[in-house]
DNA sequence: TCCTGTCACTTGCTTTTTGCAAGTCACATA
DNA sequence: TATGTGACTTGCAAAAAGCAAGTGACAGGA
């Protein structure tokens, strides 16, 4: 909706700060995680044990959607149904989540990964 | 202040989330970037060019400092001024910094690594 | 002694973002 | 006709962020 130039170097040009003002904030990154995980509808994000609002949820959707991180598509025309994907750009983002997924196992005693149900090349654990 | 047990997972089990609850914000793994830059100072890190609010800055360093990712020490006595530093803890968080410079190489145009003035063995490059 | 300055914060107040519950709309099924 | 499902939207209270200004301990200089 706006034109995607004008919203990046908002505080810097450190590649730290424009990854976290994409993503730096509680719940995107668990919908990213998500995602990894193989879960495509809006319905199943809502269901994940965090409890993600839904608006909060619809918010973070259409700016992944924005940013090129994930893209919606339609999968039923009858009922109109959508359904999210990540792109290229969105699976890149695999090896944060990894290297999360290494500090917590490490320093957060009894933290446990999620099995996935779908699988992308990485391993994510 | 608090007991650091009850605090945690507050959410879920998941690393990720767990990972979020610390550090799912705007700032604080840009005050994490500034310690790994060799940054020490309060007035050093209020200086970083995102331009931080200083009371989000002081709220961050306490979170951190119960977090166990930095510690505080007085470096001078006569006026009393404290510095801080990262913890083992906090210096495993450079793979997921890395991890996100990496993201922003490939996927921001125009994203510049900040070059650092005191040395972690990791390159952060 | 008085004045100015530095460091490390704190306080007050406005704006923005979250969180929660409820509502909506297009269809499907019984 | 009545109920249900999926994908959201709306309204509103509560929490967090952002901004400017203030504070307190001390140092150095006139």
């Amino acid at each position: 909706m706006n034109q995607s130039a004008t919203i990046e170097f908002e505080r810097s040009h450190c590649p730290v700060a424009n990854v976290l003002d994409l993503f730096g904030d509680k719940w995107t990154l668990l919908v990213v995680r998500d995602l990894i995980l193989g879960k495509t509808r809006y319905g199943e994000f809502a269901q994940s044990v965090e409890g993600i609002p839904t608006n909060v949820l619809a918010d973070r959707l259409k700016r992944l959607e924005m940013a090129g991180v994930v893209v919606k598509k339609a999968y039923s025309g009858k009922p109109l149904r959508y359904q999210y994907e990540l792109t290229e750009k969105g699976k890149d983002l695999v090896p944060i989540l990894e290297a999360m997924v290494a500090w917590a196992d490490k320093h957060v005693p009894g933290v446990k990964v999620f099995p996935r149900y779908s699988g992308y090349n990485s391993s994510l654990e």
